[in-house]
DNA sequence: ATTTTACTTTAAAATGATTCTAAACTACTT
DNA sequence: AAGTAGTTTAGAATCATTTTAAAGTAAAAT
């Protein structure tokens, strides 16, 4: 139970409902979901959460840093427990998402950067088809 | 007046309100825009469209290729004159998008599609924040 | 330990973008 | 000119998300 200290660490007071989350996302592998699906893995773990509430708490565990959202989704907000630099691989029929490592692309030639601005981060996404 | 060609072309029907999304779209310079900013530019231009038939012809410009989606908007869908295969500047403090013509970029390194599948797309972001 | 204070959770209402509905309309075909 | 298939419309419906105001709880101050 060391996710009360990620939670404090990341500024955030532990809370009964924000450490039911921690222990959801924080331990496993690397996943991407939405607030629907957590709400749905909360009940399955036996507790239970406003919608409001998983709402607000992955938005603070979003802006402490402990998850990312991500930034091309359409209609539904899409997190994602990988914080490290990545990109994805987006299957367009399903809408799964696949996580890149960073290290497994590289942008041989950049645009010029619009005078006055910094490049502040890069999001590639590479759309899936079924192989005919 | 020969949008009603573009538009039979496409094989869209020319009725007088696409004729009006027509000529406000398909001829001046490219641009990037909601659907309430073309139902406003709609009514600069003396007419009157419900935000309803916006969103119709929107999608079915969008089907016939005359105009395209730009994929990682939030919580609006942004449209896009530019049908070539391009990528965007994102300033992330504005929202604003600048287009990135597709030669400006070269991919130097792709990830392995996973089995089973095609790459049909590739799209970058660069997210600009303004230089200190 | 008790009180205080600030932050959090909750259910429900509100919001905002988009889609749907069913009726009225219009472009195209015959 | 008449028929029919596709289109527009206002308004209702939907869906994800945010806000609200009250009740609850963690941390700080006494």
């Amino acid at each position: 139970m060391k996710n009360i200290n990620k939670l404090r660490r990341a500024g955030l007071r532990p809370t009964k409902q924000r450490l039911i989350i921690a222990d959801i996302l924080l331990d496993g592998p690397n996943r991407h979901f939405t607030a629907e699906d957590l709400q749905d893995e909360i009940c399955a773990s036996g507790n239970y959460m406003s919608i409001g509430t998983v709402y607000n708490c992955l938005k603070r565990f979003k802006n402490s840093g402990l998850i990312k959202q991500v930034e091309y989704s359409k209609d539904t907000a899409i997190f994602d427990t990988n914080t490290t630099f990545h990109h994805h691989f987006l299957n367009e029929e399903t809408g799964e998402l696949i996580d890149i490592e960073n290290d497994k692309v590289i942008l041989g030639k950049l645009p010029k950067i619009p005078s006055g601005f910094l490049n502040s981060g890069v999001d590639i996404i590479i759309k899936l088809k079924k192989h005919t």
